[in-house]
RNA sequence: GGCUCAGUAGCUCAGUGGUAGAGCAGGGGACUCAUAAGCCCUUGGUCGCGUGUUCAAAUCACGCCUGAGCCA
């Protein structure tokens, strides 16, 4: 996916559906986090953007899990993903669909597109037989198991024998399609080393997989025969669908599907790749649907280099986070410390060395030390210097008007990280060019004119940097813009009307003789702790 | 057991054939508009190990070690 300033098509993306067996984790806010820094990319650029994100809330976990709470499964459910949404309230998340899979619309899209399948001939009863992990969903093959039928990943939990009838999905079918599909489109699963990753499990040949349970409750009957449950996957899947249907539409394949699909992205961390890479499109082409643009996972977030666990005692709370440090913070340092793909860490003193010297001194300092200067040279309001009267050789000028194709490039791409630098790099540059200047010095001297260029340059760098790290710490930059005596709410859904990126994301445009507001710290020091744990 | 990715300064990483780089952290200096911020200078590396190819290897080949992962 390249930037392209004059696309005007809808941008549809998703999270996964989180499973609610348990309150999120900071894996689950870190692809939501991206996900939305996504979507509120494409709002600037005044793309119609549809950011999707719920919970998966069938199956047998679930329902032990309400079992073990000793409560109703579905009051389980409204519980955990009461507890999704509020968390994404606290991370800024700006999503448009909240998809939760017990919702009745959810059993109609889901039955049509079963019927599809079906009708197609490629779903079939045979015999499942092997060993289940419940809290991974999945069969595992015997030599995988540790001592006493262990699962290798829930390594407390006993797999359990299963002999049962179970409907197959004919996956084997699609081998050909798969691979064309994969050929066709390099891009279609990423980043690179996790499509390596399929092309070599799909190589291998594909076996049709069980897409039904007996003896389970907890999940919508299989339509042809309501002795059998549908797996939790294939329901799942089919929630990014039934988010498509607009709120109070009445539920229909056709109605969900007339105006966002395909999807153009699905974040999602890369454990459950194979289901998004394979299954997901091989059932789409089942049903005779376009499959969606991208799938892209990313990495795992260790902490202090260490595999985070709940059995291990070392799991990092996404809701403390946030209470403690704020949206902005956790936003930033996952999206700029991680290379969005690869694995990453979560260290807390690099965490505040990386936000004071990014956001408070870089940033924010700069801003402050300029809206100083701005209020006692001149008046309290933006310079009376036309953007476009000074030089192209103009050292911040010349950076800023690089920036916005650069920068899009890099969001479009999901490099996070780089955009984050990129953006920095303006205001460290325009630090440097305030100290080469010293406007205090020409102020003093009397150089009225001289000290008005220098603090307009950089008071419509800090802007322009606000503006494109929106996406970003969409608080922060609010913040900045506000001081800079703009009046508007950068998490607004139509942004790109209001502050389209064609504008806002060109150098040279703060407007002469705007009221600047009095200048506040926008994101305060975090004090490194004495002792640190 | 097969395959993939990674191993470069204290930390995070860039560099993929031609005199070892960035940011952060550490040390020193000048300045004063500023959130003890910013600016300038600076300490710091047998580029995992070994062999080979080459005039020349962090970079290519082979082997090995360590870590992460996919698969059987």
């Amino acid at each position: 996916m390249t930037f392209d300033a004059a696309d005007t098509k809808p941008f549809a993306l998703t999270t996964p559906l989180y499973y609610v067996n348990d309150l999120p984790h900071i894996g689950s806010a870190y692809t939501t986090m991206a996900a939305d820094a996504v979507a509120r990319f494409y709002r600037l650029t005044g793309r119609p953007v549809l950011l999707i994100t719920g919970t998966d809330e069938h199956g047998q976990k679930i329902l032990r899990t309400a079992q073990d709470r000793g409560v109703h499964p579905q009051e389980h459910c409204d519980q955990i993903a009461a507890g999704f949404e509020r968390l994404w309230q606290h991370l800024n998340i700006t999503c448009d669909r909240f998809s939760r899979t017990t919702h009745p619309h959810h059993q109609v899209i889901v039955n049509q597109f079963f019927q599809r399948v079906w009708q197609q001939g490629d779903i079939y009863l045979g015999q499942q037989q092997g060993w289940y992990c419940v809290s991974c969903e999945e069969f595992k093959e015997e030599r995988d198991l540790l001592a006493d039928h262990r699962c290798p990943i829930h390594t407390n939990k006993s797999v359990e024998w299963r002999d049962e009838q179970n409907y197959f999905f004919r996956l084997s079918r699609y081998q050909g399609q798969l691979e064309q599909l994969y050929a066709e489109r390099p891009q279609f699963i990423q980043p690179e080393a996790r499509r390596n990753e399929v092309l070599s499990f799909v190589a291998r040949g594909l076996q049709d997989f069980s897409i039904s349970r007996v003896n389970l409750e907890w999940g919508f009957a299989v339509p042809t025969d309501p002795h059998h449950t549908l797996y939790v996957w294939f329901d799942a899947l089919l929630g990014y669908v039934t988010a498509l249907l607009e709120p109070g539409e009445s539920p229909s394949l056709e109605a969900a599907l007339a105006r966002w699909w395909p999807i153009n992205l699905h974040l999602i961390g890369k454990d459950i790749l194979r289901f998004h890479a394979v299954y997901w499109p091989a059932m789409l082409m089942s049903a005779g649907l376009p499959v969606p643009g991208q799938v892209f996972g990313h990495g795992f977030l260790t902490k202090d280099g260490h595999k985070m666990g709940k059995s291990l005692g070392n799991t990092l709370d996404p809701v403390k986070l946030v209470e403690k440090y704020g949206a902005d913070a956790v936003r930033y340092y996952f999206l700029k410390e991680i290379e969005f793909g690869k694995d990453g860490d979560f260290n807390e003193t690099r965490f505040i060395t990386v936000l004071n010297a990014d956001l408070a001194n870089d940033l924010g300092n700069l801003l402050n030390r300029t809206l100083t200067m701005a209020q006692r040279y001149c008046g309290g309001k933006v310079p009376a210097i036309d953007g476009a009267s000074i030089g192209p050789d103009h050292k911040l000028k010349c950076l800023g008007q690089t920036l916005a194709i650069a920068v899009a490039e890099f969001y479009s791409n999901l490099q996070f990280s780089q955009a984050c630098e990129a953006i920095l790099g303006l205001a460290q540059a325009s630090n440097k060019f305030l100290d080469g200047e010293a406007p205090w010095s020409l102020y003093k001297q009397g150089k009225q004119q001289e000290t008005e260029r220098v603090l307009y340059a950089v008071l419509e760098s800090v802007r322009l940097a606000a503006y494109l790290l929106s996406p970003v710490i969409p608080q922060t930059s609010a913040l900045i813009y506000r001081q800079l005596g703009f009046d508007c709410d950068l998490s607004q859904k139509t942004i790109g009307q209001t502050l389209p990126y064609r504008d806002h994301a060109a150098w040279g445009g703060l407007p002469p003789g705007q009221g600047l507001a009095e200048a506040q710290p926008v994101f305060q020091r975090i004090e490194l702790p004495v002792v640190s744990l």
